[in-house]
RNA sequence: GGGCCGGUAGCUCAGUUGGUUAGAGCACACCCUUGAUAAGGGUGGGGUCGAAAGUUCGAGUCUUUCUCGGCCCA
């Protein structure tokens, strides 16, 4: 028998999808068409969504968490673009910054090349270099994942317009008064006279002074600590001047001791930590004691202290504060402040409203803040420090100790932390917080625990400090008074500096005349100019002002930032107070926050693991459509985990929606016809095609539900089971018959090939967000005169497709069709028959079943050459199974006695 | 060390206000098919719901402790 009499699918789409060499064609094609434009075109003048680009900083190839990133921004600007609405992608990179420098200078190092014999704007304008280098690589790994965006018209943070903007953002919070200086300490060389990064610290042994020192308790909750000593350690006496507080830890237990030794301690009482008191009693050589009492150190809380040196002029009170950071692996277990000389004692001292002063000049010089040890160099203060100390009888004891200490990995030298004069952006002052906070409750979050989350940060947050001593990025934009000590503020002079760096960048600052900054209204005799630049995060928190407000194709505030959910504390939050301290508002209507990627244990990626996967790699191997499968599948609320047995089976199922599209194009021969569904007579279609018509409608319905929440796996979930459970195993398979044995131009056959049509056309638009590359191969098969499936939208689906009544009554034909294969299988296992259409039926139903079944051949149902329906009240449903008898059609198959009704004329064998 | 989040079949995920025997797809095994063919169909096995204790008539779901992992902070 010929196989010509049958129509058999043909299709140019091929199984194999070799996704590796072809989504480099669909690359080239999309270009050759200008696709971002043509996206903008079809949908001018529409609603705009906008995802606001969080730009990754421009250095080193991309990661995973890279990819997801881009892919997952991408979903969504396509989904609401297929949705309708203008969907606006700007990229943009982040590119000012330490890391950047640090690669130059290492440049340096390599050829023996000194930084500070380099000018300024030299160095500058290798950074520059640099990041614009790294743009270039991250534009093309990022378009090879199938990201569409303006990349012709991306945005910097180094671009002249941008540094311009951000100075007029700063010159806002000048005006405005919460910019103000204070002081933070550094790590700081007394030798270089400059301010050190992490990076350029080493660690060497150094030896120490150590030394025990009292603070009289001046008052307190516990009355027994009345005329008692804190006894406190540490390695840098030279800090005594300036402390300012006293650090416990609320869940240690504390000890009151009376010293029975002779010497200038007998009878004294002192505090420590119990778990210390070996260790207290070794090194300060006490050997007679008594324990007055112990007490939790939650009970310190308000209690306040006096200065060893009280009696020298230092008579303010010590607060004792509570810190998580007093541990008992040395020491006493209480902790000396000096908020201007360490991190741990400026954070604690700050969030309890004690500021660091400048305690020390650049020299290491003592300042005039510091009575008594004004112009002596701190290095040679620690013998000073302990003769007073012992002089006011507040020292216990003191030793040597070497230890593990920070150096100048330039100079070596030892380094200390310096309160040193840097700017901050008050909390407070203006009521930032508050602001944010509301801006925060008016923000949607997915997933909503992103909310508490910045929130939390937010409401604990100190003051932000916006100011680096470094050159790779915008100059502060600050004169300071000589005479008067008075920060320059006016609007003319913010112009006249964001003016100048639009046309010539910021780089002058560093090299040129300040007269010119001024212009005609001060003399720059009168002025100190600042060589500060402006913290990162104050770049890349303007974006919102720079791109979002300035172009004609955004919109303010941004539809939605999306970011790794380490942007909380990073690009959320810093977009969010600059945004509310200069417009009161969210730059933003929504966050989404994903989690990060992982390997397939769910243990983060690190070299040493050897766990590492690059997007590269993947590419390679699968392609990015597989990636993309990836990043919709998975819960992004979470870690993102990924390995190559998770890849393997995204590919697996990909296969099957590929084979999907290609059972539809080969039934319809790639003759793809456009069905109106306003056209479409219901009524004529035979049931199945109802009730696929009906699950269409169902789907799409889930389809918008996930997709307005960002739901994507489950999104992707249904679309896969639709696939394979409703599509293949079931509607291609029955329709098979029909479509390959019945005339062209029967109505049965041409109301299957209808609704295969009108499948292929929605399921290329529910994937194209996702199989961006996919949808596009098969769409340029099928279309003719559109462009792009992305150029395409979503379908309205009629209400007349849906019918409830149709899906319940086919759940029960269902349910018996499960039972008519497990007969069947049964059968098979016997060896009785073997395939399908060997097998007869006898179906036996309860009454109930009656009017479900009416004159249904349930053998087509089944896929079987005859199924007989009987009814019986006895039982629910029984299936028995026996081989069919008879000859079996040549042309569809079936085995029956009489000769086949739909191909009288083939032979019967 | 602290804060926050998470742990449900080999994998990706569902699991309503606590309420029958914890679900789906993929993968796997076996069988069928050879007219979707480097495809397709059928059936089936597989879970101490991270661990323990508690509340309750009843816990994957609530509480506590522990453990493992992730992010942020120190």
């Amino acid at each position: 028998m010929s196989k010509s009499q049958i129509n058999l699918p043909k299709t140019a789409f091929s199984m194999k999808a070799n996704l590796p060499i072809r989504e480099p064609e669909i690359l080239e094609f999309w270009k050759k068409i200008d696709l971002y434009k043509e996206l903008r075109k079809s949908r001018k003048g529409e609603e705009k969504f906008v995802l606001h680009d969080g730009p990754p900083y421009a250095n080193g190839n991309i990661h995973m968490g890279t990819a997801l990133n881009k892919i997952l921004k991408d979903i969504i600007v396509k989904f609401h673009q297929m949705d309708g609405k203008d969907s606006v992608y700007v990229p943009g990179w982040d590119c000012h910054g330490l890391p950047i420098e640090w690669k130059i200078e290492e440049q340096y190092k390599k050829n023996k090349k000194n930084k500070n014999d380099v000018p300024i704007v030299e160095f500058r304008k290798e950074c520059r270099t640099f990041a614009e280098k790294w743009i270039e690589v991250h534009k093309d790994q990022f378009k090879r994942l199938g990201v569409v965006g303006d990349w012709e018209n991306y945005y910097s943070t180094m671009s002249y317009d941008a540094e311009a903007q951000i100075v007029r953002e700063l010159g806002k919070f000048l005006k405005e008064g919460s910019l103000y200086r204070g002081f933070k300490p550094v790590l700081w060389s007394t030798v270089e006279k400059t301010a050190l990064a992490d990076a350029e610290v080493e660690y060497q042994d150094h030896k120490s002074d150590t030394i025990y020192a009292c603070f009289p308790v001046k008052s307190s909750k516990i009355k027994e600590l009345n005329g008692c000593d804190i006894v406190i350690w540490t390695t840098t006496p030279w800090t005594i001047p300036a402390n300012k507080a006293l650090a416990y830890n609320e869940s240690l237990d504390y000890l009151i001791i009376q010293i029975s030794d002779e010497g200038n301690f007998k009878n004294k009482k002192i505090i420590i930590a119990e778990a210390l008191l070996d260790s207290v009693l070794k090194n300060c050589e006490l050997k007679e004691f008594k324990i007055l009492k112990k007490f939790k150190g939650k009970n310190l809380k308000n209690t306040i202290c006096k200065h060893p040196f009280v009696n020298l002029g230092y008579d303010y009170d010590i607060p004792m504060l509570e810190a998580r950071f007093v541990t008992t692996e040395q020491g006493t277990g209480i902790v000396h402040c000096a908020p201007s000389h360490g991190p741990d004692d400026f954070n604690l001292c700050l969030n309890n409203g004690i500021k660091a002063i400048e305690t020390v000049d650049d020299d290491g010089k003592y300042t005039k803040n510091v009575s008594l040890f004004e112009g002596l160099h701190i290095f040679k203060a620690n013998p000073i420090v302990i003769e007073k100390l012992n002089d006011q009888n507040k020292l216990l004891s003191n030793g040597k100790l070497v230890h593990s200490y920070p150096h100048s990995w330039r100079s070596k030298a030892p380094l200390v932390h310096r309160a040193t004069p840097q700017w901050f952006i008050s909390m407070e002052s203006h009521k930032l917080r508050s602001k944010a906070l509301k801006a925060i409750d008016d923000t949607t979050f997915y997933p909503s625990k992103g909310k508490e989350r910045l929130k939390s940060m937010i409401e604990t947050r100190p003051d932000w400090c916006v100011s680096r001593q470094r050159v790779w990025g915008v100059p502060l934009p600050i004169f300071v008074n000589k005479k008067s000590n008075e920060i320059l503020i006016d609007d003319e002079v913010f112009e006249n500096i964001a003016k100048i760096y639009e046309k010539e960048g910021s780089d002058c600052w560093f090299a040129d005349d300040p007269q010119k900054f001024l212009g005609d209204k001060y003399k720059t005799e009168d002025f100190e100019k600042l060589s500060d630049i402006v913290e990162v995060w104050f770049d890349s928190g303007s974006t919102h002002s720079f791109v979002l407000e300035k172009r004609k194709d955004l919109k303010w505030p941004a539809s939605m930032y999306l970011e790794g959910s380490d942007q909380h504390r990073g690009w959320f939050h810093s977009s969010l107070l600059e945004s509310c301290g200069t417009r009161g508002k969210a730059p933003f209507e929504s966050i989404l926050s994903h989690g990060f990627v992982v390997d397939g244990k769910g243990l983060k990626m690190s070299k040493s693991l050897g766990n590492v996967i690059a997007p590269e790699d993947i590419l390679k191997k699968y392609g990015a459509d597989i990636l993309r499968i990836w990043v919709a599948a998975s819960n992004y609320a979470e870690d993102l985990r990924i390995d190559y047995s998770i890849l393997d089976q995204h590919s697996e199922s990909y296969r099957k929606i590929r084979n999907t599209f290609r059972y539809l194009l080969g039934n319809i021969n790639d003759k793809f016809e456009n069905v109106n569904f306003d056209e479409i007579d219901i009524e004529s279609l035979p049931e199945l095609e109802k009730f696929l018509l009906n699950k269409i409608y169902i789907l799409n319905q889930k389809f918008e539900t996930c997709f307005h929440k960002y739901d994507f796996h489950n999104l992707y979930k249904e679309l896969l089971s639709f696939c394979t459970v409703d599509l293949s195993a079931f509607y291609f398979d029955i329709r098979k018959d029909t479509l390959y044995c019945d005339p062209i131009n029967s109505e049965k056959r041409k109301s299957c090939v209808t609704v295969l049509n009108i499948l292929l056309k929605s399921l290329l638009r529910w994937f194209a967000p996702i199989l961006s590359f996919t949808t596009e191969e098969i769409y340029q098969l099928i279309s003719k005169n559109s462009k792009s499936i992305h150029l395409e939208k979503f379908l309205k689906f009629p209400e007349k497709f849906k019918n409830d009544k149709l899906a319940e009554k086919w759940s029960q034909l269902m349910k018996i069709r499960d039972i008519c294969n497990i007969s069947i299988e049964e059968q098979r296992a016997s060896k009785e028959i073997g395939s399908s259409l060997e097998a007869d039926l006898n179906i036996q139903l309860n009454q109930k079943y009656k009017d479900i079944v009416g004159n249904m051949d349930l053998s087509e149902l089944c896929i079987v050459s005859k199924a007989n329906v009987n009814f019986d009240d006895q039982l629910d449903i029984l299936v028995e199974t026996k081989k069919a008898s008879g000859n079996k059609c040549s042309v569809c198959w079936k085995i029956r006695k009489d000769p086949c009704e739909r191909h009288p004329k083939c032979q019967i064998t």
